[in-house]
DNA sequence: AAAGCCATTGCATACGTATGCATTACCGGC
DNA sequence: GCCGGTAATGCATACGTATGCAATGGCTTT
């Protein structure tokens, strides 16, 4: 069960350990042919470089932490959306040969160092570190480490971030529900200062609002915390306003979720009494009743480019934050509205309003199942 | 930037590098009072243990690697079940203070070595390697490396395994339905030789039929790959049929989604006219409509047992493979059976079937919006 | 008082690799 | 025929830690 080592290996290849060490990577110093023979006799006694011995002497881990935050303490499950993030973020540092090495974990005093210092790994993504309390108070320790951190991206914030255009996302949904010809449109959503990115996405609808000729009404805007059961309660504030919406945009999947439940208490049905829209893009929302359309964000290209932004980083480049486009994903809970719609029959065939969202300007997807 | 070595806290601290390394890992050669001062001093320098050096001279890594199959070469989405689960390993892995090494990817030939002989990681825990086809051949190698793979546990299978329990996952899930009342159960899923996990829900699905009398139909049972697609065409199937169903147990929650959407295409109504019960109690499977009663197994158990086997399996202890006790979620996909139900109103009021449930002999939890 | 013992510490080394520098061999140009 | 130059290889070392062994000193035992 001992392992083979390089210094093995050079003696079967007749060489010396560090002509091994050179061939196996690639050095330009080693002739081709030599290379070859190292790079067979290795492969054939199984030899694998000492990941250990490899980083020590290269100071180097090519290992990048990934922090998630788990909130699980106090009871909420950890966000659905994260496991693409994962995967993606994985996918992504794999394809430049790096590990990364997971965690779940409160913010505590010293994460960074515990990678960093201890040579574990070269940076750090967080992933889901959003409650901005604490956490902006030791971030500015982040511009000594190399951390980047999904989220928000502000102006002038200490740290580094990547995130979805969260302004986009919402003018993009809510500027859909005007073009399918709705004229009033709600929003659910926590727009306190604790969460800038769903304030972000407010901003958005506002500003889709606001072209639409659509005043700002303080009545449309209904707070709920960022959960199901605070998209149900939402909904039901909104609709005891005795407005008359035709559509509503949630600031997370999860509101909509509850919203459209609670829409459906009071008699009201999704899509066709009223149009919900949400936004994450949870993995199988797809099969909520009725699908739901929604914003997403491209993972695979998020996970890209947190790691080069991390490398940048690491390797002492200037970063910027950077802003990833958000998509529309049309499914069934949103449909156009025409007058008769309110008057007769809710049972009329789904109409398709394809023709007239191929010239939105921002991408989207329809989905049919 | 140069980080602390454990020679300049000897240095601080007045004593030769053996007693930091010995003070700082707690031994008890070296005296209390002596540690305590290593130990403050360490703090206050920020020292931490270079990793490589430690794990060059120890031998050990104190890593797991985790492996996730990773399917979307194929289009499909890699189970969001596997998130709580990845979590749930990474938790009970860093109590005992090990770190999680993660990686997405196919099989391939020699993952185990890769980390291994590498000194990546000590041993490996496999998630989602359940298409038993190349897998199987190639897990006789299994036997020499430290590898657990969670999924179904079958006698005289090479290698080690964790899995739900998964025949009496199936039998409480089709007990419950016949304790409700139903007579006439329906089966969705595949069981094929190339899923046994699928096989053994099957199983129990029929041993709880023999109890109450239901004899072996072949026209009860329905394949369905495991998806959505697959659930809503092994329900049409199983329609077309012209049985009396009241009832239909699905190996998997996708399938279960599948069969209400096809249910409801054909003006069947869940839980009204067909209870479903699903298999897997995947994250926000929750929120459908109507909420999926299921099965869930427990995943934080789960990560505990799968780092304990595998560590076992390092250590050179004998391990068995083992077997987790599922339990049943009932949410509202499932009511009792009365005669008057089917006759009369669908609308009426949901019946509350505690009281029969509190003296099943299994665990089973009864969630309420 | 001598001998033995325990508690505590330091010394020296090895883990396996990557890399600066020295070395060798060979070749073309003057 | 000598020299400078290039290509290819080997030598020697250091990365920072953990640990076997030796050493020290104080204390108990006979």
């Amino acid at each position: 069960m001992n392992r083979v080592t390089a210094g093995e290996i050079a003696e079967l290849a007749g060489v010396s350990q560090s002509t091994v060490s050179r061939a196996l990577r690639g050095s330009p110093l080693v002739n081709a042919e030599t290379r070859e023979r190292v790079r067979q006799i290795a492969n054939e006694k199984n030899y694998k470089v000492n990941t250990s011995a490899s980083r020590l002497r290269s100071k180097q881990s090519r290992t990048l932490a990934l922090l998630v935050h788990d909130d699980s303490d106090l009871g909420s499950d950890i966000n659905p959306f994260f496991l693409s993030m994962i995967a993606a973020i994985t996918k992504a540092a794999a394809e430049i040969n790096y590990d990364i090495l997971l965690s779940f974990q409160q913010l505590s005093d010293n994460w960074i160092d515990d990678y960093e210092n201890s040579n574990k790994a070269e940076g750090v993504i967080m992933l889901g570190y959003g409650g901005y309390t604490d956490y902006i108070r030791k971030i500015s320790m982040l511009d000594d480490a190399h951390c980047v951190t999904w989220g928000p991206v502000i102006d002038g914030q200490p740290g580094h971030f990547v995130g979805c255009d969260n302004v986009h996302g919402g003018y993009i949904a809510t500027k859909y529900l005007f073009d399918l010809g709705h004229q009033q449109i709600g929003f659910i959503g926590d727009i306190s200062d604790d969460c800038p990115e769903f304030q972000a996405r407010y901003t958005g609808y506002r500003r889709a609002c606001e072209e639409n000729g659509l005043g700002r009404d303080p009545r449309l805007q209904s707070s709920a915390p960022p959960s199901e059961r605070g998209g149900y309660e939402g909904a039901e504030r909104l609709i005891d306003r005795g407005l008359s919406l035709s559509a509503v945009f949630c600031a997370t999947d999860l509101n909509a979720i509850g919203a459209i439940r609670a829409l459906r208490n009071r008699n009201l049905h999704v899509p066709a009494d009223i149009s919900v829209v949400g936004f994450d893009d949870l993995p199988s929302i797809a099969y909520t009743t009725p699908a739901l359309t929604t914003v997403r964000q491209d993972t695979a290209t998020a996970g890209h480019v947190l790691v080069e932004t991390l490398l940048d980083l690491i390797r002492g480049n200037d970063v910027v934050s950077r802003l990833l486009p958000p998509e529309l994903i049309v499914r069934q809970s949103s449909r156009p509205l025409r007058a008769e719609d309110a008057a007769t029959s809710r049972a009329g065939p789904r109409p398709t309003h394809a023709e007239r969202l191929d010239n939105a300007p921002t991408r989207t997807r329809f989905e049919r199942p």
